[in-house]
DNA sequence: GTTGACCTTCCTGTCACGGGAACCCCCATG
DNA sequence: CATGGGGGTTCCCGTGACAGGAAGGTCAAC
């Protein structure tokens, strides 16, 4: 299996196999030639990789729910305190982006958009 | 007026004054023992900058809106369409981040978060 | 005159890869 | 057997918007 059907199976590019192999996420064999030999394992670890990099978690993050995956006696309350915590990131970033929002919403809405140069956007920016 | 005098003023750190002159956002003079002289048009563009980088606007849409508010003959509808543009990748991020949110919100709920191994966070990442 | 708080430039690191060069390998075709 | 094309490999640079820190010059106060 070399990488081009893996990253298709897993649904990741080859370079970001490539690149969590270098950070140490995965660890594929070798065969002779020099190129990847994927085992299911590590299958399994970049399709669990994608999943979490699509929920957002960091690569540090992905490395810890990986290694909590890996232990069989990990106890659930670290997973969740991980997932808490990133949560809790997220929503904090969507209450400054809402933010953001609102006021791009309110000035886009009361500048004319026409050929004048009067516009409300840049007399706030301006202060 | 010192650097950092002009970073207490307009609230940004003097690393960021800095930068924004290396990359060409404003052109302090220089007085005789090298230290940058910031005029009154450099505070107002410093000041200008910080509320449009508060608003999310990339460095580029700052030079650009920059470059607007300076021209007096600019059509506001230039203006605007920065704006809205900007806008619309605000919507999609929020977007992103809510979905997100939400699969991670039931993520969190659905595990117990005790010292037993079983949970949903990471079967559902393992697929 | 010496401290200590400024200022300067320059270099490195961030985060998670993407693009591309230079080079090797394998298979199929003429 | 040569060759061509489509894999693979490593390595290095670029991204955005700065932050941290080193090395060295400057200034005001004591």
């Amino acid at each position: 299996m070399n990488i081009s059907e893996v990253a298709g199976q897993v649904g990741l590019p080859a370079k970001t196999i490539r690149y969590y192999e270098e950070i140490g996420l995965i660890k594929p064999l070798r065969d002779a030639n020099g190129y990847r030999a994927f085992r299911d394992s590590d299958m399994h670890k970049l399709a669990f990789l994608g999943r979490a990099r699509a929920l957002g978690f960091t690569i540090e993050n992905c490395r810890a729910l990986l290694a909590l995956w890996e232990d069989k006696s990990r106890a659930s309350a670290d997973v969740r305190a991980i997932a808490r915590d990133h949560l809790t990131q997220i929503e904090a970033k969507i209450a400054d982006l809402s933010a953001m929002r609102d006021s791009l919403t309110d000035l886009v809405r009361t500048c004319a958009g026409n050929d004048r140069p009067d516009c409300p956007i840049l007399t706030k920016l301006g202060g």
